[in-house]
DNA sequence: GCACAAACAGACCGGTCTGTCTAATTACGG
DNA sequence: CCGTAATTAGACAGACCGGTCTGTTTGTGC
């Protein structure tokens, strides 16, 4: 990838965050990464080409962040804490605007490239949460069960931390998941 | 409101449910409701305001199906059940696509009426499960917690199961759900 | 039968959208 | 210094958008 791609791909990331694939076109895209209409074109085929790098790219640093808080010297419960944390810092930056997959597939139409994408981060989100299960449950019925609980809680506070502008979804979802387990809350 | 425009309604909002607010046109759904664009804009100011009409109905639905439920001779254990059985019902129709008012909120620009119609049916949704955890514990704070646990618990499933085209985040937000309650916090 | 209101069809407006194309300019390796 | 490739600005195409407007037809109460 050029730096000339990976310029564009910046620009359109940060408005494509910020306000949406739909509401954010070509033409600003590419004044706002200072190139030419042709030469976006000649690094993307297409707009929704460009949203699928994109969230790939997205999907990429959200999986390496996860593999590497696997990988910490922590208990997973500190680790499960760990990652409501990282989200409310998240959410506090100004311009948040939920989970880029979800909202990108709520804007698209049934089938598309980008779907295949998105399916595959949440897939993979699911079993960051699932390994971190594992880490507290021997049964491998109860650790699914307990991995889903953590993926539906924290995907249940981006959406709500998006919609009330607050950080308190965030908050009782990390409550919620310690407890959960069955745990004093820390921090 | 006249016979015309609650057809527009109708067909409007089964549009923007399927698809989307910004991706349904007012021609698509002037043409599918079989009336003129003239008719149209004499019952509605905007299309903006033809969506947030659409979306004060819906949370009209909502807030009495609520109440509805709140006041069924069935304990709260049950109540809580019975409303995941209901989104999992509508979750199997064809053409779900998850929370209306959240995926509409994901399409506007940050100031519109609109905004407002989806806080308040949030704050309503939210008070909804807080009045059932009203029923399951003594301590207010403890209630408060628990309320909070289900709302996003089922906000959760409801965003997933939209993006895994499957029953199984309902399922699994259900049983977190139950099994929240039957497992109190000791504190 | 007539008047009035509502609904009709659809042309039209200014604007935005993605994407294509031309033609001039720049950068640079051999 | 020259040829190739990249990049430039921006005109342009073709579609669609929300919304306005004109003029006609239809239905209804008096």
């Amino acid at each position: 990838m050029t730096a000339t791609a990976q310029q564009i791909l910046n620009t359109a990331g940060q408005l494509f965050a910020e306000r949406g694939y739909e509401l954010v076109g070509i033409n600003e895209i590419i004044e706002k990464s200072g190139v030419a209409k042709a030469t976006f074109y000649s690094n993307f085929k297409s707009k929704e080409k460009l949203c699928a790098e994109w969230l790939r790219s997205e999907a990429g640093e959200s999986e390496a962040a996860n593999r590497e808080l696997l990988q910490e010297n922590l208990d997973a419960l500190g680790k499960v804490a760990r990652k409501f944390d990282g989200l409310k810092r998240y959410v506090k930056e100004s311009g948040f605007r939920g989970c880029p997959f979800s909202i990108t597939a709520s804007m698209l139409q049934p089938s598309s490239e980008v779907r295949d994408v998105i399916r595959d981060y949440k897939a993979n989100a699911r079993s960051f949460w699932q390994s971190l299960a594992l880490e507290l449950r021997r049964d491998p019925g109860e650790a699914r069960a307990l991995g889903d609980t953590f993926f539906l809680l924290y995907s249940g506070a981006v959406m709500e931390a998006q919609n009330a502008r607050s950080t308190w979804p965030v908050d009782s979802a990390k409550i919620a998941a310690l407890s959960f387990c069955g745990s004093p809350q820390s921090s």
